[in-house]
DNA sequence: ACCTGAACACCGTTCAAGT
DNA sequence: ACCTGAACACCGTTCAAGT
């Protein structure tokens, strides 16, 4: 009968899907599973570290990294990924902050981006960038999603917003190849003029 | 003796600086104005709507659009200003989620799209996309900036990261003029072809 | 090993009653 | 008009004690 790990997180994204982020409590998750706040204590150290394991139960639907994939493609299967959840973006992103995750969404965009010649360090920031776009953005659709159900917005607004999404990827996307491009042309000993102005 | 709208925010500010995000509650702000914590309800309808004034104290650090500044100037100022207050970031993503703010940070960027030529649908769009990468990044930074202070995270990480800011931002800002080039070649009549490949 | 019962120190919010 | 006192319905977390 004992309530193990996996069944606490699969209760915790049941309460989290029907009911949201806010009413996630430690409480309602034992409620759920039959027992007592307090037997959770034994199987997670605190709540933090159970809604990592929420977050990376959620994570573990990205496609894996492929070298065949397209950063878009990547990008468009992180924001499917964290809308398949209540509240799924905003959610992650606390996880990812205060570092509990095991698993770390950036993986691909960094290995498209080593990929590509980029080294580690410009990889990563270039990753997180993204992430955070993809983040923001996401929490965002999703409040919406949250306030056009309790009723307090109301149609035709949509929550959902693809053109404001790509709009971002692109800008990101094709930035880093100007990036790239204006690295190269400077490492190529050219003229020493970066072919690309960052004014906008 | 009243206690004013005013006072409430300065109050909250300042438990918000001193303590954190986490730890500002109506009841540590009404003590902080010697006052029980239900008076506060008679100012602001609920925490959420205090939040969001004090989202705007922080925001009114903004410096004001003009047609000389730079969107990186911009950029820089904004993530100043969020990092003016212990928790800004995070605070002001929350209000502005909800939509309780008065004062909209994206401002002046839309603007500075729209003065070169952007149509306004697409200049808020792109805008909204360097908040975000912009309030994920600053979050990003101050909760390391937590971490740091309780000695969880240990030096020499550094809490804040410059490089990734204006890597970041260089993406997005360079990644719009290749957008902006794109669609005035296909405007132009050329050849039809897209000059702007997304594939990184 | 795993869970209960009961408590501790908090929350946001409401509302009659005071001044 | 503005605030208090007291309550309501919650929180996360701890810990002795049970099985």
């Amino acid at each position: 009968m004992a309530v193990r790990p996996a069944g606490i997180v699969d209760a915790a994204l049941g309460i989290l899907d029907a009911y949201g982020l806010a009413d996630l409590s430690m409480r309602r998750i034992a409620d759920a599973l039959g027992v007592q706040a307090a037997a959770i204590y034994w199987h997670f150290a605190n709540k933090q570290t159970l809604l990592a394991a929420v977050s990376d139960a959620i994570l573990a639907g990205q496609a894996g990294w492929d070298d065949q994939l397209s950063l878009e493609v990547w990008a468009r299967d992180l924001r499917g990924v964290l809308l398949a959840h209540r509240d799924g973006a905003e959610l992650v992103a606390a996880s990812l902050a205060v570092g509990l995750c095991e698993r770390i969404p950036d993986a691909g965009a960094v290995a498209a981006f080593e990929s590509h010649g980029w080294q580690p360090d410009e990889a990563g920031r270039a990753a997180r960038a993204i992430v955070h776009f993809i983040l923001g953005h996401v929490i965002q659709e999703q409040t919406r999603q949250n306030l056009l159900a309790v009723g307090v917005l109301a149609p035709p607004t949509e929550a959902l917003d693809e053109e404001g999404f790509e709009l971002g990827l692109r800008m990101l996307i094709s930035g880093a190849r100007a990036v790239a491009a204006g690295r190269d042309s400077r490492v190529d000993g050219s003229d020493g003029e970066p072919d690309v102005s960052y004014a906008v």
